[in-house]
DNA sequence: CATGAATGAGTATTCATTCAT
DNA sequence: GATGAATGAATACTCATTCAT
């Protein structure tokens, strides 16, 4: 039996239907992460939700904690993705990036999944020590993403020079992390409209007077 | 043979001294709370903070959740009392009434108590049908109470005229809730920073144009 | 959030283990239930009784009703089942047949089981609605099948024509019901001679004048 | 504060307000016992019953269980108290007093109080051994009473001379103390319906033939 | 006589986890 | 890979009882 030298766990064999099983089984336990909250949520629910026994979820995950951490992990990961070229498109101008930006984390949080929000405060201090740091790293990363693309503005002359641009990022991000909690998809607004506003009212608020 | 659960229950008389008890405990449980959550808060838990046993609080409280309710109460309560003036006063501009309500907010949050996190919309699941309606109804007379001065705004022309006026508020708000997730005491920013730099965007934001 | 009792569990498959565990512990409960009563038998007493953690009695029942309605299902269906062929058995007079149920019944009263008391009155309250009224119709049949015998009776004229059949099955359940409170095996009478003198009493006090 | 010796219970004053107190308490509480049984009778539901707080039976009972021994003792006592002169009653044959007897206790059982029920048998496991002794002598007490008429019938030899008078008794009381559990006031039967149909069926059986 | 506060032991039930199969 | 059985710790809640007031 190898154990991996750190952790005193299994290595296992990452065969393709072994990833498609661990990640079928993230995201049934981020939509219930989601619902009732990591521990509003029993392990025995995700695997009632998966088709199998509670038990079995163990052949696949150290933990619920780690299945937790593997879960945002992966959420994470795959936002920076879609959000870094954005940040990194020198060839646009920071006002068009900035707007890229909003509206691409809006739809992500409102269309392709309501499931971030778990990521964020809430569920992270069940996290053990080591995953709570990656996982605050990815965050930052993040908004560093976003302070990039401020920071430019502001040499660029698109942005007041004066606006702390930590904090607007801040104020980004509460504005649409938020989303989640009053958006409805039958409702007024649609998460395009969300994002036009914001960028329309923030914009027009960091604009160099 | 199913009692209900948390009805059966004697009221007792409200002397002043059982109201403070009353409050002392609902002031254990909102930090308890504000920090673990409602489900990762349990009874004894607040009991022991109390100094004395779990089944004591059963003597002020049918149960957990009425607990949480009425601390719910009460918290939202005392905000809607401080804002509520400044809502109504008509004779400041709603550009000064809504810096003045957007500062009180910020403070409350972050200095008196930085408690009203679980009041939203997290916790709120946790509630009882009935005590959830209260508790939203509460919530939402506050968002009311801010509306009025964004929509005095619109009409006095001191805010744009196109702007919405309702996503405008669940902007502002949700900056403000989320103040208290990054918020440091000892960090660079007071809470009257904080204030002044939402008033500067959101205000610039949404002047006429 | 209340989660709805005793309802989310899984189905086990019902294999021959499966099975021969379940019955072992209904076993135990209708014992300890027989002695203390549903409510002064703790889930604790039963596990200990048969060997195992209190946890473990949720793997095999949803609930504790659950435990107590299996166990008067069981134990009436088997008594239901011995009780059937006499009623039926349209060869024998009703005389004999009476003779033939009182002796089987005070038998599986008094030395196969004594654990059929609870299944009467005193715990049925305890059970849910769907439940209680699955157990009343079981005891109904039983009071039926006796019924059946002695209106019989009264056609052949066995039985006085004038006597009211179903208060003399009441009479005759109760004296058999009640033996379970008084009778000691190592006492007087023998199951057999309390059959024998019910039967000649009642007998003796319906028959024809 | 004097104690009496035995016990180390404060001696109250027995005025006659006091008695009064406790038989409306003892009443309230027969009757809670008898729907819900002792263990499933709290002291919290008397007390409520009654008007009053919890803590304040204990101004009248030292304890649960000695709550349950009066209200035993009371109603058995009472019950016989009305039996005896009939057993004793030398002038009336004994299958007048046998039907007086019947008629009586049917008549108590049914009309003037369904309480007996729980002097019997399910409740007497909860009083204590010496509190369970004196109980079980009043009861032994009422059965010799009937004892007593049917032996003086065999004597007289209105009862067949060869029948066990000791079962006859139990079988006789076995249907009366049943008879709370499904007569009902509205049906077909009343009380005296009852007791005759019993004495018409058991007279007959037990005369000499 | 009455009560509110307090408690310690107890209740059914849940849950993450382990392990042999 | 999957599962049923088992567990130990935890949870909200109940209850009889005590005691100072």
């Amino acid at each position: 039996m190898v154990k991996s030298a750190g952790t005193g766990y299994k290595l296992r064999k990452n065969t393709a239907k072994r990833a498609a099983s661990k990640a079928a089984i993230i995201s049934v336990a981020i939509d219930l992460f989601w619902e009732n909250g990591y521990i509003g949520t029993s392990l025995r629910d995700i695997a009632e939700a998966c088709g199998f026994e509670a038990a079995n979820l163990y052949n696949y995950f150290q933990s619920k904690e780690q299945l937790l951490y593997e879960a945002m992990q992966e959420e994470l990961e795959r936002l920076v993705a879609l959000l870094e070229p954005v940040a990194a498109d020198v060839r646009s101008t920071p006002i068009e990036r900035l707007k890229k930006f909003i509206e691409i984390h809006v739809e992500i949080m409102l269309v392709i999944g309501r499931r971030y929000k778990m990521m964020y405060d809430s569920e992270i201090r069940h996290l053990s020590p080591v995953h709570k740091k990656r996982i605050v790293a990815l965050r930052d990363y993040y908004s560093e993403l976003m302070l990039t693309i401020v920071e430019d503005g502001k040499k660029t002359g698109d942005f007041a020079p004066d606006i702390d641009a930590k904090f607007v990022v801040l104020m980004i991000a509460s504005i649409i992390m938020r989303t989640v909690f009053w958006f409805s998809p039958k409702g007024r607004l649609s998460p395009r409209d969300i994002a036009d506003m914001v960028c329309d009212i923030i914009l027009e608020g960091i604009r160099p007077r």
